[in-house]
RNA sequence: GGCCCGUUGGAGAAGUGGCUUAACUCACCAGCCUUUCACGCUGGCAUUCAGGGGUUCGAAUCCCCUACGGGUCACCA
């Protein structure tokens, strides 16, 4: 009706663990949609079941989006008038609203318990029915109730679902979806702890947050019937709805918690050394298309462009080598030094340099980086990558071991190893000289020549540039290598 | 099982009745570049849109059925 109508949007995680890739992409699209219509994003936290509360696992959520570079403008660490943002603080205010339903007649206590509820719905089962609550406390006088109360009883509230309705959800992602209220079941809205269930809870928040839009995942579109006779029972306007499809693993299933075949949070991106805006760059094409032929997307540009309606109606399979690819072309393009200090601590970790670095060290630790960064795919990698230089002794492969068994390497390397020994600065520029020298002397130029060094001193038929890893390895070390890979001739002859 | 959603190449996808002899990106393959690797560059990779019926002069695009995949049916969110 009025067009006006401030955009307001929210993420509402429960704090059970870590940021999950699938919530991180909920939030992104929330995130995406309040900035390009200038409306708010805000991060609720659902803490209404209590067993499955983690410690911190809100500020851990939090703080992940952040680092992903999402801003929200109002959350449990900044008030925005619509407080407070944890449902469990809010118990107050369901409060009057299931009272309300009750003395409506809209609600019920139901004093079943778990265990004559399992054995209702296993015996709906083996009658091939659906299981679903029958509505037998829907009708109990307040003699009933009082026995049962008697017999030491809490009840739960239940909703009572109208019979033969439609519910109609209006989806911005998937169109119009019915459903028939005979299919759902009479549902709990209040615990027999006395806590809102997720459907009520969030029900009442998104009114009284003045949600306008509601952005989530496709496993909530069979809750949204239960919601919207909530907000018709409380009659209360109801937001838009858009449902964005799940994210699968590559088995096409589900990804689920315990599934170890992917990468699952955002937490361990970023221990991994993943870029930030890789991430967020890769999380938005899970689902979402750009108009053009272009993909990388600064964050900027994402505002700028996201619209609901490219949303896709079918799930994404999420391709870690994508990911992969997409960070490092972010690496390519990030500045040296950010990656040098994201490559540290791994290799700091990892034993390879020592905890403080001196000036003179750090210099020689940024060098040896750049060596990679066009192939890093993410910062933990470095520790492999580099670990040639780090290592006492070599050990060779396959391949190089065949090179080394070549006949003209002892000439190579001998010879190499005199004119480097005559080095003097020993720097890329004279080591360039030596391996010319060594041409000029030994007859041998192109891979005959460079190929012997190379696995000499590296161990490898293949790396970074080969005067330059030669600088990084210090005159000693080389010389050290070049012994040994004669011996290994030695031996292998 | 009921209800709901989906199905374009190995993956993400564009495509909303003729411009499609189906974009683009990742992966893969080939070639070039490079003393090696990586990066980069060039080219190749769906005669076909899950299958079958229809509607139409014309369908990946509309309708129906079937198959497959998924979601949900909790005092979890």
């Amino acid at each position: 009706m009025s067009g006006h109508k401030e955009i307001r949007v929210r993420y509402a995680p429960s704090p059970t663990g870590h940021l999950h890739i699938g919530g991180a992409r909920s939030a992104l699209f929330n995130y995406l949609f309040a900035r390009k219509n200038q409306g708010k994003f805000i991060i609720r936290i659902e803490d209404t079941d209590q067993k499955r509360n983690v410690e911190q696992a809100a500020e851990k959520q939090l703080a992940g989006l952040k680092w992903l570079g999402m801003e929200w403008d109002e959350s449990i660490d900044k008030d925005g008038g619509y407080g407070p943002y944890r449902s469990m603080d809010r118990l107050d205010l369901y409060r009057q609203y299931i009272d309300q339903l009750l003395e409506e007649g809209k609600a019920y206590y139901c004093y079943c318990t778990e265990e004559e509820l399992e054995a209702e719905r296993e015996e709906q089962r083996k009658r091939g029915e659906m299981p679903r609550y029958t509505g037998k406390c829907r009708t109990l006088d307040d003699e009933e109730k009082k026995a049962f109360e008697l017999q030491g009883r809490t009840p739960t509230i239940r909703f009572r679902v109208p019979d033969n309705r439609q519910y109609v959800v209006r989806d911005l992602i998937r169109g119009t979806v019915t459903f028939d209220s005979d299919g759902i079941g009479d549902f709990v809205i209040v615990k027999k702890d006395g806590i809102p269930t997720y459907n009520f809870a969030v029900t009442v928040d998104d009114h009284l947050m003045k949600i306008s839009h509601v952005i989530r995942g496709e496993e909530h579109l069979s809750n949204t019937p239960r919601q919207l006779m909530i907000y018709e029972a409380l009659g209360w306007e109801t937001p838009e709805f858009a449902h964005v499809s799940l994210i699968l693993n590559q088995d096409r299933q589900k990804m689920s918690k315990r599934d170890e075949s992917i990468i699952q949070f955002v937490e361990q991106y970023r221990d991994l050394g993943y870029l930030p805006e890789a991430i967020m760059n890769f999380l938005v094409l899970l689902g979402w298309s750009p108009e053009g032929e272009e993909e990388i997307f600064s964050k900027e540009e994402l505002i700028q462009l996201f619209s609901m309606e490219r949303v896709s109606k079918s799930p994404a399979v999420f391709d870690p080598d994508k990911l992969k690819w997409m960070n490092n072309h972010y690496i390519k393009k990030a500045s040296p030094e950010r990656i040098v200090d994201l490559c540290i601590p791994h290799l700091q970790n990892a034993g390879l340099i020592e905890q403080d670095l001196d000036e003179q060290r750090k210099a020689w630790v940024s060098r040896l980086v750049s060596l990679y960064q066009e192939q890093l795919e993410y910062a933990a990698q470095i520790t492999e990558l580099a670990a040639l230089f780090f290592k006492e002794e070599l050990d060779y492969d396959e391949e190089a071991k065949g090179v080394l068994a070549e006949e003209h390497i002892p000439v190579v390397l001998n010879t190499f190893r005199q004119k480097l020994e005559e080095c003097d600065p020993y720097d890329p520029e004279t080591i360039k000289q030596a391996l010319k020298a060594t041409q000029k002397e030994s007859g041998y130029k192109g891979k005959q020549l460079f190929m012997p060094v190379r696995v000499a001193a590296t161990g490898q038929t293949h790396g970074p540039d080969l005067n330059e890893s030669l600088f990084m390895l210090g005159k000693e070390k080389v010389l050290q290598r070049l012994e040994k890979a004669l011996k290994e001739y030695d031996s292998v002859r």
